[in-house]
DNA sequence: AGCACGCCGACT
DNA sequence: GTCGGCGTGCTC
């Protein structure tokens, strides 16, 4: 009989006590189901006490230890103990969050034997599929193109298919068409040599591998298609020689498809899974149990990927670093890419972060030593330029629905030498603001503390915060006035310009509305690639590490708006966008051109863009950041609260501040209500804690949180959220 | 988080 | 007289 210490996914920050009946042999990671009030629930043993603060006769035995998949290791629990402190949030949740749902079900799991059948064409097959005859079928078509496509493919790639995927498939075996092979004639992993590396990707892969066994946090900073993806693929396949595994992880969904299909084109027989947020129960169990296993070798995903067991981690590659999708925003407010780099240190393995703008706090973490700065500086394609960037100044030019002379002109010149075009403006929509002529009344959002959005298509207005739609009115609700028209611009309404200044173009509007369609995007990013569309209008979206090798063009539109921003990183995020906007263009042998519209030509942020000079702004961000004591000089921690009225926020924030143990080099600021202050019909506030030294800051909130804890929080849930990105 | 216990208003 | 409102408190 032993006391087992079991974390369970209970928002209080304890862990039950109680009583295992029988041997514990290797119990600690063991998920275990044991009664907890009136229910049955899972849990995970975190310890084996020797006695337990509650009394012995209030002990429950576990009811049951389960077998159905290996217990997590000690680097697992000693990863998530480490985010439950660091982060302030129970262990309990901590730990139950990274099981994939199934597994956090009390009923045990079974497992589906998981062997993987191989398939490839044989000469026969090749010869015999050029027939039309072979050609009959979608799923036959499909399974034939996929047969041709690739070397071999697995049994999981054909079920994709369709349903009768199998039966065709063994159909064509019959006709001798396509042999099974066995695992074992599977050949290993080679070294691809091709495409050749430039003399810097050269020097960055001899580097990195020279040290690629041991810890090391590389800052890959890399202009945009200078091809950090090579170096990736090259390292991934040392570990993969070496039967290792590697985590790569992406800000988000949209990228997994083209990412994947890179890796596994360079890697078809190495097992890769994806792990985000969309796949579905199953999907999500079998991918992280073969994670778990040592048996998946490439293991992409985004954030919540980073708590994935991986006994066999050799590699962990953050793309896009600076991306904020990365910190999550509410519940355990973690940072992937911190976490990863915790990770990485205790695994003793390389992380690489890969940016072509890394954030102010990686890049100051290189330049002071911590991390180790790579740099690619040149676009890998032969004779590919980064993109001349130009301002025009619309103070003093006529601008027609939102575009210059200057800009249609040039749009105008790409179209007539065949030359794709890109108008990025990141906000969709019709218009941002409806708005009364007559009263200036403006429609917002009852729910939030937000405009509605004017979606003119589907005549309709939208909260782009919380979703609520309402139809378009017909009179300004304050003054009846029947003048009420859209104000300012959107994707939509760009859209519908270009579309009358350039009637023969083929233009495609790229945004959330238009990709929401599951897999529609796909089809469109192939559309483009395959020149089917001339002009493109769209948000951030498309500012992400697609290749489009004919875009010759680029305007900015309405980026004026984050220059004066009162969030201190908007400066940042503004111009990492815009680099990446303007790395789409000039991707091959066309010379790019980016123009942005805007009414503070001289501003330095445009003037570092426009001299192509990360360095040279960031180091002005930075002596800015130093001066103000903002991150990365200084750390911060926010206590966020919400009520239905903004008192009952504010009320229990002054009372969490009065609990609060001063603490030298901890600085406590007054409870402040949040920009946006309603959200989905809840008032938000938060109350600041800074401090230049990150161990002390820790040491504060520990002790505040435990006090907090204690206090009567009657209609307010609050959260602490240690290094934030959003006030 | 759930679920019970507990003390006050409009109903068969 | 009871049904049920959701405030407080406990769960090993």
């Amino acid at each position: 009989m032993h006391i087992i210490r079991v974390a369970l996914d209970i928002p209080i920050d304890t862990l039950f006590d109680y009583l295992l009946p029988g041997a514990s042999t290797q119990i600690i990671g063991t998920r275990v189901q044991v009664p907890f009030g009136k229910k049955l629930v899972v849990g995970v043993v975190i310890e084996i006490a020797a006695n337990s603060s509650v009394p012995l006769s209030k002990l429950k035995a576990a009811t049951h230890v389960f077998s159905d998949i290996p217990p997590l290791s000690i680097a697992s629990l000693d990863l998530l103990r480490f985010c439950s402190n660091y982060y302030h949030r129970p262990l309990g949740e901590v730990v139950m969050s990274i099981f994939p749902s199934r597994l956090r079900n009390v009923k045990p799991f079974i497992q589906k034997p998981n062997t993987i059948s191989w398939f490839r064409l044989t000469n026969a097959g090749r010869i015999a599929n050029t027939s039309p005859a072979a050609i009959r079928g979608i799923i036959r078509c499909r399974l034939l193109t996929l047969l041709n496509k690739s070397d071999v493919i697995k049994d999981s790639e054909v079920k994709k298919l369709g349903l009768n995927a199998f039966k065709i498939l063994e159909e064509f075996i019959t006709l001798g068409w396509v042999e099974k092979i066995p695992n074992i004639l599977i050949s290993p992993v080679t070294i691809s040599l091709e495409p050749t590396l430039t003399l810097e990707q050269e020097l960055v892969f001899n580097t990195v591998s020279a040290e690629i066994n041991r810890f090391n946090t590389w800052l890959l900073h890399g202009i945009t298609g200078s091809g950090k993806t090579e170096i990736y693929l090259r390292l991934i396949s040392l570990q993969l020689l070496q039967g290792k595994q590697t985590l790569v992880l992406i800000p988000e969904i949209s990228l997994t498809p083209q990412l994947e299909g890179i890796f596994r084109k360079r890697f078809p027989t190495s097992i890769l899974i994806n792990l985000h947020s969309r796949l579905n129960a199953s999907e999500r169990t079998n991918g992280w149990l073969q994670a778990q296993e040592g048996k998946a070798e490439i293991i992409l995903g985004t954030r919540l990927a980073v708590f994935t067991p991986l006994p066999k981690l050799g590699l962990i590659i953050v793309d896009e670093e600076q991306d904020s999708s990365f910190k999550q925003q509410d519940g355990l407010c973690y940072s992937a890419r911190d976490m990863a780099i915790f990770r990485a240190k205790y695994t003793n393995v390389p992380i690489i972060l890969g940016s072509a703008t890394p954030s102010l706090e990686s890049y100051y973490n290189a330049i002071n030593g911590r991390y180790r700065m790579l740099r690619l500086s040149s676009r890998a394609v032969t004779n590919a330029a980064l993109p001349t960037v130009r301002c025009i100044d619309i103070r003093t030019i006529k601008v027609k629905e939102g575009l210059s002379e200057t800009l249609i002109t040039s749009l105008e010149k790409c179209l007539s030498l065949k030359q794709q075009s890109l108008v990025f403006i990141n906000r969709r929509g019709y218009a941002p603001v409806l708005m009364c002529k007559s009263c200036a009344w403006m429609a917002t959002c009852q729910r939030c503390t937000s405009r509605l959005v004017v979606h003119l298509r589907e005549k309709k207005l939208r909260c782009h915060y919380c979703g609520h739609e309402e139809l378009i009115g017909h009179a300004c609700p304050k003054c009846g006035d029947q003048d009420i028209a859209p104000f300012g611009y959107g994707t939509q309404r760009v859209e519908t310009a270009l579309t009358e200044f350039f009637p023969n173009a083929r233009i495609l509007r790229i945004d959330h509305d238009s990709t929401r369609k599951k897999n529609i995007w796909g089809g469109m990013l192939k559309d483009i690639q395959e020149q089917r569309v001339d002009i493109l209008v769209g948000t951030q979206i498309l500012a992400k590490g697609h290749d489009f090798p004919n875009l010759a063009l680029v305007g900015i539109l309405n980026s004026d708006a984050s220059l004066y921003s009162t969030s201190f990183r908007a400066a940042e995020h503004l111009f990492a966008q815009l680099i990446q906007v303007a790395g789409r263009a000039g991707r091959s042998d066309i010379a790019g051109e980016v123009l942005i519209q805007t009414r503070f030509p001289d501003h330095p942020l445009y003037c570092a863009l426009h001299q192509n000079n990360y360095d040279s702004l960031t180091k002005i961000l930075l002596s800015e950041r130093e001066m103000a004591c903002f991150p990365p000089f200084t750390y911060q921690a926010l206590l966020r609260a919400e009520a239905t009225q903004i008192s009952t926020a504010l009320d229990f924030l002054k009372n969490a501040a009065a609990t609060a143990i001063p603490f030298k080099y901890v600085e406590i600021f007054d409870p402040v209500p949040a920009q946006m202050t309603r959200f989905k019909g809840m008032e938000r506030a938060h109350l600041l804690t800074q401090s230049t030294s990150r161990k002390k800051l820790q040491e504060f909130l520990a002790l505040w949180y435990k006090k907090i804890q204690m206090l009567p929080a009657r209609n307010v849930r609050w959260l602490i959220d240690v290094d934030p990105l959003e006030f």
